[in-house]
DNA sequence: GGTTTTTCTAGAACTTTATTCTAGAATCTG
DNA sequence: CAGATTCTAGAATAAAGTTCTAGAAAAACC
């Protein structure tokens, strides 16, 4: 009831699903989250409503599906560098250089990310997101509590690590990605690159 | 043409414009952003739909609206409150505290702008908020450029400022906002105010 | 190979929600 | 009080979201 038993999902060459994900995302990236509309995804990926209503519920299925891709290709990514990173110090600034790369590699999704994330969290899959959202922090505050055991960083409340650690960097992904437009633009976060990532591991190292 | 001529604006006791807004914030608390539906709000207090859109165009406009004077009034009492601090490490502590004392104070609020900062930052109003946005970070740049300059501040870009500071706490409160349901959800920030600001103090002091 | 079942696509009909528009009440202005 | 402006009302209209029935394509079964 939960399988797939295609053989492999991802081996479809032309996939109706994402097909209108992409669609979806352009229509975000062009205007803004509300302006993926039902129409508009039909006119640019060819799908029928039906065949959107099917594999995505409603409107908001779409948007959801496709933040929920992103959130995992990102936490993936960033996990990635964690487990390739050697000792805490490493580790920490593998955090936030992979997720600063990540964004800076993928900007259209990291925008589209910050702009449906208040729209995901409000609709009816709340308890997905709350529930994702839980699962990467505590992946984080099991990789953080045995360093702060041993003594390697600050002897702090676990629960407040990934917050220390990611929240610059996300702070100023998010600023530098909603200036692009106008000439008042911050600079690409690859600029601080070393400077953010070196107070994240200031702020908890012991 | 900028100007209202009334006097007072704030004065007026029951104020259809006022009534309008607190009617979708009280639809955004139930049920989400896009809860917030002329009909709605309409429902909830009283108003006209000529009314609603006499005052603010379209529904975006309501949003957007409530975004700004949230948005103003959390400015406003962060600004205060560094206002009051003695020195650089006080302003440092007041930015962290000053915010997270206004969350803790309204949670409501502080959800909804957290929700709303995507929509508003797609729609039409993107300039605005960018301004805004900009101009509030100027602030803090200037506060912070004349102490790093006498060497009470580590040397680092002031851009980077902001984002060093606010980051954590800002993390935190959305963590925290988006986990009330379940019983997941992180403790008050509160209970981490100090850690939070010391945190903030030791990414930024020489 | 054919048939049965399931998955997927199509698009017209329908519902809900946003928006426009015209008329009139209330409030200023001189 | 006359005139102008601002505000309110609510019916009419437009736009977007959703449902539904029918049939094509693919998979599973015998």
């Amino acid at each position: 009831m939960a399988s797939r038993i295609t053989p492999s999902p991802s081996d479809a060459p032309t996939d109706r699903r994402q097909d209108i994900l992409n669609a979806a995302l352009a229509c975000a990236a062009e205007g803004g989250v509300d302006a993926v509309t039902i129409d508009g995804v039909r006119a640019r990926c060819g799908a029928s409503v039906g065949s959107i209503y099917h594999h995505f519920g409603n409107r908001d299925g779409i948007v959801a599906a496709l933040f929920f891709d992103i959130f995992h290709d990102q936490s993936r990514s960033v996990q990635a560098q964690l487990d390739a990173a050697q000792g805490v110090e490493a580790g920490v600034l593998a955090l936030v250089t992979g997720y600063l790369d990540w964004v800076v590699a993928q900007p259209e999704r990291a925008r589209f990310m910050f702009q449906a994330r208040g729209a995901v969290a409000a609709g009816s899959r709340t308890p997905d997101l709350a529930e994702a959202a839980q699962r990467r922090n505590q992946a984080l505050v099991a990789w953080f509590e045995p360093h702060r055991r041993s003594g390697a960083l600050r002897n702090l409340p676990c629960e407040l690590m990934p917050s220390l650690v990611m929240g610059p960097v996300q702070s100023y992904c998010r600023a530098w990605l909603s200036g692009n437009a106008g000439q008042g633009g911050l600079p690409s976060p690859t600029t601080y690159r070393a400077e953010l990532a070196d107070a994240a591991w200031r702020s908890v190292k012991a």
